[in-house]
DNA sequence: TACCTTTGTAAGTGATTACTCACTTATGTA
DNA sequence: TACATAAGTGAGTAATCACTTACAAAGGTA
């Protein structure tokens, strides 16, 4: 059998878990099933994770270290607002586009509701998302390239919408 | 114990069903836990259903019925363009706040994809709705109501994933 | 009253779930 | 080479899943 580090199974395991995800469906997400698709045992899966709650935490950790940290930067630095709006709203498509199971992931463990800790992280992201978009906005009419009277929060709820409806 | 007709129980049953979907997530939804809301063993539960997927499909049809049907009256009624698309949006939020759970029992249905026949019928509810704003607004492209360079399918698209965005 | 259909229940069914455990074996280090 | 540790396995676990079945009893009809 082949042995490797825990940090490239962990990477491995999440890997097959969004491929699971955006291929089979989230019902499909059986240890066992997971366990098939890497290709070890389904106790080597708990070698790696406490369980299956903490893997897909660990995704939704992921989540906001590749993108959100990102998007932070962007909406800090020295672009102009339209700029960084186009920015911002191109890295969450090329996110969501490069890792497809994540969308589904995000929105229907949300819906099931079971976990509160997943569900603060979400709510976490989602936050720190719009409250990156209400600053560029502002920025922006600040600037006079977008009109005053744009509702700040509404326009950043609206925009954040986008990908959800496209995918 | 309490005896009443298919009809009756099978309406508790569906309305337990949105009741659980809303207040405790999609992954409770079990025919044990069903039971015990609608007040009866299990095995009542399959006197009137077949089965659990049957319950959501007919769940589904009733959203064609009561929602869909009512939209395709104000589509082809003799309102103006713009009174028409207000109607129809409005139709759509009012339903939906109405009954909670079905928009969590639409889209994390439709991901988690494990039957087909829920998919089409849930693809078949969002292609008329489409197809229904796609009329409206040519009519008032037409009346010259709207700009002529409007993309008609992808302002429908934009459109309908509003009320998903606001949920 | 007799009888049949419908609605109900209690106690199951096998399948699947997430997870554990005793044990084996590979690997880096002293 | 000896040994501790980390990685992996196979066969379990109890719990839960959707669903079934044998039987009881309510209610309408003759």
């Amino acid at each position: 059998m082949i042995r490797l580090s825990t940090e490239t199974r962990q990477a491995q395991i999440k890997e097959a878990v969004l491929d699971i995800i955006s291929s089979e469906g989230l019902a499909k997400l059986s240890t066992k099933n997971l366990a098939a698709k890497v290709g070890v045992s389904e106790g080597a899966i708990y070698r790696h994770f406490k369980s299956k709650k903490v893997i897909l935490s660990s995704i939704i950790n992921d989540v906001y270290i590749n993108l959100v940290i990102k998007q932070q930067s962007v909406a800090n630095s020295n672009l102009e607002p339209e700029k960084k709006l186009f920015t911002f709203f191109c890295k969450q498509i090329q996110y969501l586009i490069k890792n497809k199971g994540i969308t589904i992931l995000l929105f229907t463990e949300a819906a099931h509701a079971n976990d509160s800790k997943l569900k603060e992280q979400l709510l976490k992201i989602l936050k720190e998302q719009k409250q990156l978009l209400i600053q560029i906005v502002q920025e922006g009419v600040n600037k006079n390239i977008w009109d005053k009277n744009l509702n700040l929060n509404d326009f950043s709820t609206l925009y954040m919408g986008i990908p959800v409806i496209l995918n």
